[in-house]
DNA sequence: GCGACAG
DNA sequence: ATCTTGTCGC
C-alpha cells in the first residue's frame, strides 16, 4: 500500500539560522531533526505497487484525505478528519472526524510532528471500523512554499503541477513513501477537480464544517 | 512600512 | 491554522 504523496510548495531553502530561539525549542528541534533523518534512511522511492504501472491506475479504488482544522483562538484544540474517495470517481465513500488535542508546537519544516499522530489515529479507528475501506493511498496537506524542488545535491525532490485548467496558482507534488514523484503528480493530477486536490479538499471541508457546527463564533 | 516560516 | 458573504465569471 502506498502512501504518503502531499502537496507542498517551495519557494526557497529553510534557513539555517537559529537566533530567537528558546533552549526548549532547540532541543527540541534537534531531536526532530535527528528523528528525521532516520525517517529518511527507512524511506522507500520509487512505485512499489501494481495500480501505479497502469496508465489509467487500474485497481486503485480508494484514495485517502486527511487534514486539520482549528478552533478559533486555540493552539491546541483541532479537528482532526480522515475522509475515503472511490477512484476515479472521487466519491466520499468515508468520513471520519474528530477533535484531538495538539501537545507539539507547530514548528514550520516540522509539520508532521505536530499533527501526523492524530491523523495516524483516524486510520487506525478506520482500521477497527471497516478495513475495507482503507485507502490505498494516503493524501495530506503539508509542505509549503519554503523547501526546494531541487536539492542542493540536484536531486528533484518535487514538481509544480497546473492542477485544474484555468488556474494560475500550481500547487507542488512531492514522492510519497513507495510512489515515485512521476506517478504522484499523475495521480494527484487525476483527483482534482478543482485546484486543491479533491481527497484533500474534502478533508478540509468536512473539518472545518465540523469546527464551525461544534464551536459556534461568539459576539 | 510590512514581511521575510510550510500549518 | 484563523478572520468571511456575496458575487463575478466560465
Amino acid at each position: 500500500m502506498a502512501e504518503g504523496t502531499q502537496e507542498s510548495g517551495t519557494e526557497k531553502p529553510r534557513e539555517e539560522s537559529d537566533d530567537s530561539l528558546s533552549p526548549e525549542e532547540r532541543e527540541l528541534r534537534a531531536r526532530w531533526e535527528r528523528e528525521q533523518e532516520q525517517l529518511k534512511w527507512r524511506l522507500v522511492e520509487g512505485d512499489t505497487e501494481e495500480w501505479q504501472e497502469e496508465a489509467t491506475f487500474a485497481g486503485l479504488q480508494r484514495v485517502g484525505g486527511l487534514d486539520l482544522s482549528f478552533v478559533k483562538g486555540d493552539e491546541a484544540n483541532a479537528c482532526a478528519s480522515l475522509v475515503v474517495l472511490s477512484y476515479p470517481d472521487l466519491e466520499v465513500v468515508y468520513e471520519d472526524c474528530c477533535m484531538v488535542n495538539l501537545t507539539a508546537p507547530y514548528v514550520a519544516g516540522f509539520l508532521a510532528f505536530r499533527e501526523v499522530p492524530s491523523l495516524v489515529e483516524a486510520v487506525e479507528r478506520l482500521q477497527d471500523k471497516d478495513p475495507s475501506l482503507m485507502p490505498q493511498i494516503r493524501n495530506l496537506q503539508t509542505g509549503g512554499d519554503t523547501f526546494p524542488l531541487v536539492e542542493s545535491s540536484g536531486k528533484v525532490l518535487g514538481m509544480a503541477l497546473r492542477s485544474c485548467d484555468k488556474s494560475t496558482k500550481p500547487i507542488y507534488i512531492s514522492v510519497g513513501h513507495k510512489m515515485s514523484l512521476e506517478s504522484a503528480v499523475r495521480l494527484i493530477h487525476s483527483c482534482c477537480r478543482y485546484r486543491v486536490p479533491e481527497p484533500i479538499r474534502q478533508a478540509d471541508i468536512r473539518s472545518r464544517a465540523y469546527i464551525r457546527q461544534n464551536f459556534p463564533h461568539l459576539s
